[in-house]
DNA sequence: CGACGCCTTGATAAATGTCAAACGTCGTGG
DNA sequence: CCACGACGTTTGACATTTATCAAGGCGTCG
């Protein structure tokens, strides 16, 4: 199936009856709260699966931030064959614990300083979607601060401040060149403790 | 096994070897940044299960916040069972699912305002060991704190604050008296957005 | 060419953090 | 039994970070 730009991909509340896998695209899943505040909870792109939840509404609603293709299942479908289909099975899992651990270092980012939390978001789409150390995000500062916490405004000083220090460029305002990962990361506390 | 206040179950960085479920007590998941701040990922108490991860290192270390005791599994053996018992199986999927939606709540919780999250962490603990109205804290102001992305301080004002508003009181720091929960809901902007 | 949307920049305000001190509780020892 | 000390918590004054409000620039598409 394919999604326009914007458009709603399944809504907050919900049942839960299908699965995505994203084909090409990029997909955010979004609440959005009374008075306006909007969160994301994350992004997903080609090869990712989202959706797969246990309640039976849907905690988020999911939107395409591009155009994208997605390949829908049946929830039901997917269950049913996991019974018969051992290595299946141990997929689905790995995913629910993949999906658990994205989720438990996004809670850890969002307890640090806006800096730290834009490092770590421009590290964390270079691992997913960069080709080599161009990295071109799908989606709009709004939709970072959003996914950060932050504000927009907070979000664009905070990059032009790293292009500043030279550890990116920014040939245009959604294209980053990575200068200096090692900046990107060191300025990253997060170390094991001994 | 049984493990002290303040003991460390596992460590971060150590090959993910064992389960762990909770007989009694409450458990912590911690991570120490080089400079010294502390991050709390969750908190677990009797009948949840923690550890459960997929990579082959923890991410975060677990301590006991107070005395517990606590049922060890091997990892291995688990997953060779799951592989004949497809209830097991599937109770497993559900676990991991439901730890994906923790931390996603989580991290959502963590974009919201100081009182908020505090609000926000009254009422999950409320759901999760209160007995009745009544409910007694395990954890110190400081581990909420680390909790919730705030400091000590600013916990502390806010529950202050919450006692001022008599939606709460409390007769011991560690203890507190549900007044209005509704208005604890209420300060909750978090609603699906139509 | 013009208008619109998105992004950046600037000035100011509000929220939260930092540093420091006082308070209370609890356990210990006189 | 009371006094003391240690620790966790609360409160206060002030600093810093981030949000808010507002304006301007820049690119894109009609």
């Amino acid at each position: 199936m394919k999604f326009g730009e914007g458009t709603e991909i399944c809504g907050e509340g919900e049942p839960v009856e299908f699965v995505y896998e994203i084909v090409s695209g990029a997909v955010r899943t979004v609440k959005v709260l009374s008075d306006g505040r909007r969160e994301i909870g994350g992004f997903y792109f080609a090869g990712d699966i989202f959706g797969f939840e246990d309640d039976n509404e849907h905690s988020l609603s999911a939107e395409a931030v591009v155009a994208s293709t997605v390949r829908v299942i049946r929830r039901r479908r997917l269950v049913h064959l996991a019974a018969d289909d051992r290595k299946l099975a141990e997929e689905l899992l790995t995913m629910a614990m993949h999906e658990a651990a994205r989720a438990h270092r996004h809670a850890l980012m969002l307890a640090m300083t806006a800096q730290e939390r834009v490092n770590d978001f421009v590290l964390e789409m270079a691992e997913r979607i960069s080709v080599g150390d161009l990295l071109r995000l799908p989606m709009s500062r709004q939709d970072i601060a959003d996914y950060l916490g932050l504000t927009m405004e907070t979000v664009s000083r905070t990059i032009t401040g790293l292009t500043v220090a030279s550890t990116i460029s920014l040939p245009y305002s959604r294209t980053i060149m990575l200068r200096n990962r090692s900046a990107l990361e060191q300025a990253m506390a997060a170390t094991p403790a001994l």
